[in-house]
DNA sequence: TGCCGCAGAATGAACATTCAGTCACATCAT
DNA sequence: ATGATGTGACTGAATGTTCATTCTGCGGCA
């Protein structure tokens, strides 16, 4: 039954992202997804591959979410204004798996090498996109990795500081915003 | 004696930088600290009570050296450029401080509310910065947390990243020019 | 009757915290 | 000076709890 799995996927989900991953013990999870724990082994080895799977799951509905509307025929700015700000938006409107992508980073199920594999189809879209970029003299001439993980770096911050904080910021800012912020970063 | 405390907090720091706060038990302190995990209980109250106290002492540590050179006197630009150069600096040569913010920033121990009574001075010198460059017209008209949080976020993710992959980044990038990325940003 | 999917109690490991006892040293009476 | 006694820091085994994982048995269905 697929049905069973994907409630505890989402029970395992709801918990950590309210509780954080350490609060998350598989006793409750299996609670929240109505089921005895036993069930919870019949579909995922180890609560770490459950974890796992989870991450996945994520980082794939992510990079869907990311690519809509996101055409390489594009001019180098729309691409961009239109992958981050979809970035942004899923961050603003998930403020659940916002939360988990911070538990989830920092956990050691989740290890560099599995982040890497799990997030290498964002990664090639934006090298290409900065590679295109740099070649009508956009950019500055710094490696992509650095403009790239300084723009995600400043849009998740920004992204949840609003979830856990909404007095803070509050309404005051709009994506285009936002995003002329990167934009105007990265520059040349 | 002041000593075994610092002893007990060092090691605490090494353990939980290396092997994440699940990963780093009373007993594993204990043992790298050279005492008994009792003796942990003579100067913190609860392991979560030695995690505030560590947090703690990083942030006063990391607001000193924020602020070296910094002077009010000084113009804007200088000042940012001082500030971030700093911060960006101690986060750079202090890897495991680097590591430890992240871990203990997403630990239960640390609620949002013991941060911002941690962070306060940095926040109060950060928003008096980012009035006085908004009365001559040197930045964006958005509020002042979205500008400090955009650029706090942008530099703290470089900075982990290369310290936890040099591979990528490597040597490629100095302090100036990142410090350009931001300014860029934020600059009317 | 045999099989499948499931529940939830049972198991054993790991952990935070406590506690009974040890040690080093200071105080003081002789 | 000497030994008796008190004190406070320290240790690590013991305790009780929490958890991941396993196991036993149940109910429905072929």
């Amino acid at each position: 039954m697929v049905e069973k799995r994907e409630q505890i996927l989402e029970a395992t989900a709801d918990l950590i992202a309210e509780c954080g991953l350490q609060a998350s013990p598989m006793s409750k999870v299996a609670k929240s997804a109505c089921c005895g724990a036993g069930t919870i082994y019949r579909y995922f080895e180890t609560k770490d591959e459950l974890v796992q799977e989870l991450y996945l799951q994520i980082v794939q509905k992510m990079t869907t979410e990311c690519l809509k509307n996101y055409n390489e025929a594009d001019c180098i700015k729309i691409r961009f204004y239109t992958f981050w700000g979809n970035f942004y938006c899923y961050m603003r409107s998930n403020p659940r798996d916002c939360a988990l992508v911070e538990q989830l980073s920092s956990s050691p199920a989740i290890c560099g090498d599995f982040k890497d594999r799990a997030t290498q189809t964002i990664h090639n879209v934006l090298d290409q996109l900065m590679n295109d970029g740099k070649q009508q003299h956009l950019f500055k001439e710094l490696p992509n990795d650095v403009l790239t993980m300084f723009t995600y770096g400043s849009v998740l911050t920004i992204a949840k500081t609003q979830s856990t904080m909404p007095e803070k910021l509050d309404g005051k800012l709009n994506t285009d915003d936002l995003l002329n912020l990167c934009w105007d970063a990265i520059k040349a």
